[in-house]
DNA sequence: AAGATATATCGACTTTTTCCGATATTCCAA
DNA sequence: TTGGAATATCGGAAAAAGTCGATATATCTT
């Protein structure tokens, strides 16, 4: 776990606003058409629709959150779907309470 | 309590190292001199000497700690002390639990 | 009151980040 | 196998952050 790459990560309020949004995709999502939203995640075009930034812009802040390790991703067919990585969130949370 | 900030305010290796050395700050700082260390937290100058950075960049990166409310401070004469505010962190990791 | 010391603020320059448009890549469907 | 759709990558302009030296302010000492 690199710290400082998560907290930059974290430092950017659209970047902040997805990851909230993917704690309950079925709320902040429409419904999924091809793959189940919970198993694999949300598609990058639905996140991009929703937070109204470029699609390049998206898909970069996307790579950032997952390099970071606070998202995973599975390509299926043309469509790349991002979920949060829930054990991430565990280990920064106990990280700020002890070691920092 | 604005998480924004606070993540901006932890984006940089060295405010990362000011308040870990601050966690344990009889173990990372000289003795000090005229207070006690565990009440008031460390002088602006100690801090300074330990990250080898220009005074006015470590009085900033103290000052943006605080007003992301990680650090409090107490002016004692001519001195500025810099404590964590352990409150702060608890809020905080309970943020990234619960919230993000 | 004057000099010394600790810290804060300012202005400038450099590096990094933000965000876009254009283009490339990958995969599907006809 | 060609066209279209979804995503990724590239290059660049603008904004923000990093960092310094110089200077200002506050306080202590004499």
């Amino acid at each position: 776990m690199d710290q400082l790459e998560i907290f930059k990560a974290l430092s950017n309020k659209t970047r902040l606003q997805i990851l909230h949004w993917l704690k309950e995709p079925e709320r902040y999502f429409p419904p999924q058409e091809h793959e189940d939203i919970h198993q694999v995640g949300v598609c990058v075009g639905q996140i991009q629709q929703k937070a109204g930034l470029n699609q390049s812009t998206i898909s970069e802040y996307l790579s950032i959150l997952q390099k970071a390790g606070l998202l995973k991703s599975t390509r299926i067919g043309q469509w790349t779907y991002y979920k949060r990585n829930e054990e991430a969130f565990l280990t920064l949370s106990q990280f700020i309470t002890e070691e920092i």
